[in-house]
DNA sequence: CTGAAAGCGCTTACAG
DNA sequence: CTGAAAGCGCTTACAG
């Protein structure tokens, strides 16, 4: 590779000294002679300079660079999100370092070490429980950081996240408008309380209490993916079957519709469906998929601009909030029983 | 912010100096004593000390990161590509940042800038034409670099795809052994002579003629995607309308099924249908969609390899090679004109 | 076996 | 209006 361009080369081009050619790097053109500035605008495009950005970055001690850790980017959540952070941190001029740590707080906790030592400049985090001394530490730091779609125990910081319990009473409700009564909830396991799943069973039990409907253990599936299929046995092997499910996220809904798909089990007729999370396949499904949808875009915008500003001012300590978006449902048939079938 | 220790802090509260430091740090130990290396274990893990890697990165010009450059973040293959990237990458201590160019070649070229001003080692890129000088020049360089997905005219340099001309002999032999006929092909815009779209409507072409069946141009639709619901309009108002469609990608594919829910056209009986680029609601799709799957991981390995290789032995210079991979057929029922309908 | 010194490529007070 | 000097936090020959 051919020897790199430096500032020293371009001051010797320019016949200035290196500090000039870094005034006029960072636009501080108030002294600047008319003809240096030419001179110097010559003789960078004429080497073809690129300022190295890691000698600056160590310099000013800030890397315009931030990390995003997701718990698991087979969500279409998360891959929607990051898609939206990213658009932000571009048009400011900020990269974006995007890991997915598995659900594993091992994982995550070596992603938030190498990214420290990278100098990142800010952090974007869907916490993973058993992490809480990590993030108490960087909080006590003022390190600027912010938690997406899920809340931690014991720690107050900035986080954006769906109207969770909203969600599951859209639901509920709609389900019941349309005719179900039996309804049940399926989503991943329960073990971590992992705030949407809690806060979406709970948002289920309100919604069935409010209508006077008497809440089911039995219908109340939280579990493992590889679970799943064995939890919708149970549900159908019940004396009085579920007419209704409600899907906790587009992980458990390709499970069970894969397990609807293969016992033959007509979605919207034999048994209503709504998720939570808006899928690509939902109008093409037969039936089309009801749906409950987060803004994932005004999500990412909001947590984005968040911790950006986190980092520009320092000081400007705000108390941290919790931002709360609203669900939106998407009415298709899988919830319509005369709309069972395939057209 | 608590004041960051660095490698001085630690030689202090060890009492030895940086150099003896930075060795530890480097594991090597060879001619350390037992008793130095012990205190210093103690220092950093008392100080909790974490190095800075931007200092480390300045100084030995190296920074452990690659950058990806996906001309289109929205193909399946595009996610799956880089999660496969991203776990090489992480298994060698290299980190990676995924630029999406939204095939604008504007965009990429900036990103290109913005990852060489970061000192990135080395570049994995889906090329976008137009971008040719850009790609040279650092192909000149010794730049290491690794091309994705697409060839570039004139370009002799390492590239990882698709045997994409197999991918279309597979789908039309398959399309022709189901009884089917009159086959169209249906892909994204063919202007920018975008490798995998002309390799695979080149391989559709010869398929046809290997078994004696006269080429329609207009049965070959090749258009931006949203044209395509019009491109399939003008398909099914011919005379004589195809009774068989390979979909040249994903997000064609969407076009497709929504065209062709939109028009209650029944997939498998009325119009066969297969897919290059298995989707996740392919087997529970209403019919079950044949699709021909690329191996997304396999090939995610190879490029991170290749690209990590060429990083770690600039010299070893080896001539630059085509890597293709082989599309596998998945038969399911989009293909059988018996098994249209819901189940 | 360990330390002093130089240097990676920048930026930023400060002097003139 | 411009330049000399110090320094960001490391690493690496080299000396001892």
């Amino acid at each position: 590779m051919s020897k790199k361009i430096t500032i020293a080369d371009v001051a010797n081009q320019a016949g200035v000294s290196k500090s000039t050619i870094s005034q006029y790097l960072n636009n501080r053109f108030e002294y600047m002679g008319e003809e240096t500035r030419s001179r110097i605008k010559k003789a960078i495009s004429d080497l073809e300079y690129q300022p190295n950005v890691v000698a600056r970055s160590l310099k000013k001690k800030s890397t315009s660079t931030i990390g995003v850790i997701v718990a698991n980017i087979l969500h279409a959540f998360s891959t929607q999100v990051i898609r939206s952070i990213e658009n932000v941190c571009n048009e400011n001029g900020f990269s974006t370092i995007i890991c997915n740590a598995d659900d594993n707080p091992e994982k995550e906790k070596k992603y938030i070490e190498t990214l420290l030592a990278k100098q990142v400049d800010g952090l974007i985090v869907v916490p993973i429980s058993g992490n809480s001394d990590t993030y108490e530490k960087l909080l006590n730091q003022d390190f600027p950081i912010v938690f997406l779609d899920r809340l931690v125990d014991g720690l107050n910081t900035d986080t954006v996240l769906l109207n969770n319990g909203k969600a599951s009473e859209l639901a509920v409700n709609h389900l019941l408008e349309n005719g179900y009564e039996k309804i049940a909830i399926v989503t991943t396991s329960l073990i971590d309380n992992v705030t949407p799943r809690v806060e979406r069973i709970n948002g289920y039990i309100k919604a069935l209490e409010e209508n006077n409907i008497s809440v089911r253990t039995d219908y109340i599936k939280g579990m493992e993916l590889s679970k799943i299929p064995q939890g919708l046995n149970e549900l159908f092997s019940l004396d009085e079957k579920p007419d209704a499910i409600v899907s906790g996220n587009d992980l458990t809904l390709m499970e069970i519709l894969k397990y609807s798909f293969e016992h033959q089990i007509r979605i919207g007729k034999e048994i209503g469906l709504i998720t939570i999370d808006e899928v690509s396949f939902g109008p093409i499904h037969s039936p089309p998929l009801t749906t409950i949808a987060q803004p994932t875009f005004e999500m990412g915008k909001e947590v984005a601009t968040i911790l950006l500003n986190k980092i520009r001012d320092k000081n400007a300590k705000q108390d941290p909030a919790v931002h709360r978006y609203e669900p939106r449902l998407i009415v298709r048939k899988s919830t319509k029983k005369e709309g069972a079938g395939n057209e």
